[in-house]
DNA sequence: ACCTATTCATAAGC
DNA sequence: TGCTTATGAATAGGT
């Protein structure tokens, strides 16, 4: 403007171009003080240097208010922007992820209530797939264990049964007596075979 | 400017205002256009006229992206305004809802893939408490029934313990033979006093 | 940060 | 609105 034409290009100089930065940008925001009071107008301004520092300007009220104008603005005058798409996009996914969210955290209700009654059947399917997974290797591991001990007591009860009849044997090989034998036969009160249907759940 | 120096006050005749108006918002705009391409910076403008029209400019990108850029900036220096809390919220819950679902879907694999390669040591801590949950649940169903099952093995060790003491009793009653004892006593190589681990995992 | 020559923006008039 | 033009403002380059 003075002493020189200035080119319409980034100063490359950077001692030029912080200078020409602050002078500039405080013409600009004179300006646009200038033209809000001539003109009644509101005026909102914000400048970002190279290296991300803020200026900025709101004529009126505070630059929050003069955003949310501008959002209501440009709402209901045009079809989505980028920037109405944005929001849209923001609402559409937070939906998603809370509906995700909601399907897993009542699988854990799920779990942790004991009942199904707050979960649709479609989501009790879902879950049902996922549960699949997860229980089979968290049972995995109690598996062990508890086969461990279970095979523990059914070695023990097969000392035991040998003790028994080796005495019993022993008795009737002396005596003949055999009215304590029913305790050990078929008619036993506590069946085994039911043992199979423990590992399904 | 030129042919008068001008009043910084509102321009009350009508033509006046709308003429300077539409002249000054376009200089302004300019000078803006103008600062941002020499000085490197990022400059959003928007002005509304008296009547509510609005005019902007946004050098970068989309008005929607400055304005956004605007808000993180802002976030650190200012306390939030209602509008601006709104698409903070917005943007906060869905970081929060994603971070919750990777959470969620890393259990998944890590339950699915049974490793934990993939999980960090935080990540890690957070899903173990909520399997400690979920798991316990689980648990107690399953235990209720293998419960059921060490308990009837149990109550089947101790028949055949009377049993075996019973006709323990007998030989001794009738020949004072004791060498069969040994297998009943706290020797027995099978210790019960293991048991209680096994509900801890 | 201040100066000043120069270019730019624009008020008034048409 | 657009054009013209006189004039005040903004500012590039230097100190």
């Amino acid at each position: 403007m003075a002493r020189g034409k200035v080119q319409l290009k980034r100063i490359e100089n950077p001692v030029h171009r912080q200078v020409t930065f602050c002078k500039r940008r405080a013409g600009l925001l004179k300006k646009a003080k200038e033209l809000s009071v001539l003109c009644d107008a509101e005026i909102g301004v914000f400048i970002f240097s190279a290296h991300g520092k803020l200026y900025e300007l709101a004529t009126e009220g505070t630059m929050q208010g003069l955003i949310e104008r501008y959002m209501k603005s440009n709402r209901g005058t045009q079809a989505d922007q980028p920037k109405e798409k944005q929001i849209l996009d923001s609402k559409d996914e937070i939906s998603m992820l809370k509906h995700e969210i909601e399907l897993l955290q009542k699988g854990l209700s799920y779990l942790s209530g004991g009942g199904a009654g707050t979960m649709t059947l479609d989501e009790l399917h879902v879950l049902e797939k996922h549960l699949e997974i997860w229980i089979y290797h968290i049972r995995s591991a109690k598996m062990d264990i508890m086969f461990q001990e279970i095979q523990l007591l059914k070695n023990k009860e097969g000392i035991l049964k040998a003790a028994n009849n080796y005495l019993q044997e022993q008795i009737e090989e002396q005596y003949g007596i055999a009215n304590i034998t029913p305790m050990m036969t078929t008619d036993f009160p506590y069946p085994l075979t039911k043992q199979n249907e423990i590992y399904q759940f």
